[in-house]
DNA sequence: CTCCGTTACTTCGGACTCGACAGTACAAGT
DNA sequence: ACTTGTACTGTCGAGTCCGAAGTAACGGAG
């Protein structure tokens, strides 16, 4: 109850108060997958991260969860993935720059929920 | 197993920055769950809102995953739920203190998410 | 007295998802 | 020859989620 000045008359400005949250297929679904959020942020955190970085950040998540999530991530365009050829293998995940605008927009929700989860 | 041992070759510039998203159990899962970041803003935008109005804005949701997801929000203590002994029925639902906290952290996500999804 | 309309939920069965565990490919080191 | 290290993939069973249809309650219409 901060600021009501906007009533609900409905300025012409803003298309889709309620409405546009309703329809929001893809992206919602993608991250209410488990661990997408996290992911996203943890791969923010710490640059390009290696697989194995991001498993052991996890404490208790199988790798075909966190196959499958970094696949979608991957496929929806928020994270890019570097494949060297090297043996053993090394592969690099990193924001693209839709991830790192998600991962802005993530930040102050999980901060928050850290603190209130603890 | 080695426990908080912080021998890791990172500089120490963030002070929580990536295990803390990671141990996100209750509240990350409870948001991962279908259409629950998309009701806490619904409630948040119509306020008190009945069940029949929170149903119609959603197009494609069934009433009982509506149900329990209400549940489950009223549950965290995110919504609080107040039901009327008329007939035929009323129940309204609106934000808590933290639900709205939570409302305000996930408005520009969703906002972001409204843009780019349509 | 009987049927209908309204509202807020349940119940049910199928579909989807997750986690544990094991296995793969490849080369360098011992 | 055998172990080590990395990044996965496959399978299976258990658990979770979802949508269509049904339920309960009462007032009003006929």
């Amino acid at each position: 109850m901060t600021e009501a000045t906007d009533d609900r008359s409905e300025p012409s400005d803003s298309p889709c108060d309620v409405d546009c949250y309703c329809q929001l297929n893809g992206l919602m679904d993608l991250l209410s997958r488990r661990y997408a959020m996290q992911l996203i942020c943890v791969v923010g955190a710490i640059g390009p991260a290696r697989y194995g970085e991001i498993e052991d950040t996890f404490e208790s998540v199988s790798s075909s969860t966190l196959s499958s999530r970094l696949d979608d991530l991957v496929d929806a365009g928020y994270l890019s993935r570097e494949q060297y050829a090297e043996i053993p293998p090394r592969v690099e995940y990193d924001l693209t720059d839709a991830g790192e605008e998600l991962c802005r927009r993530l930040q102050p929700l999980l901060e928050w929920a850290a603190d209130r989860d603890v």
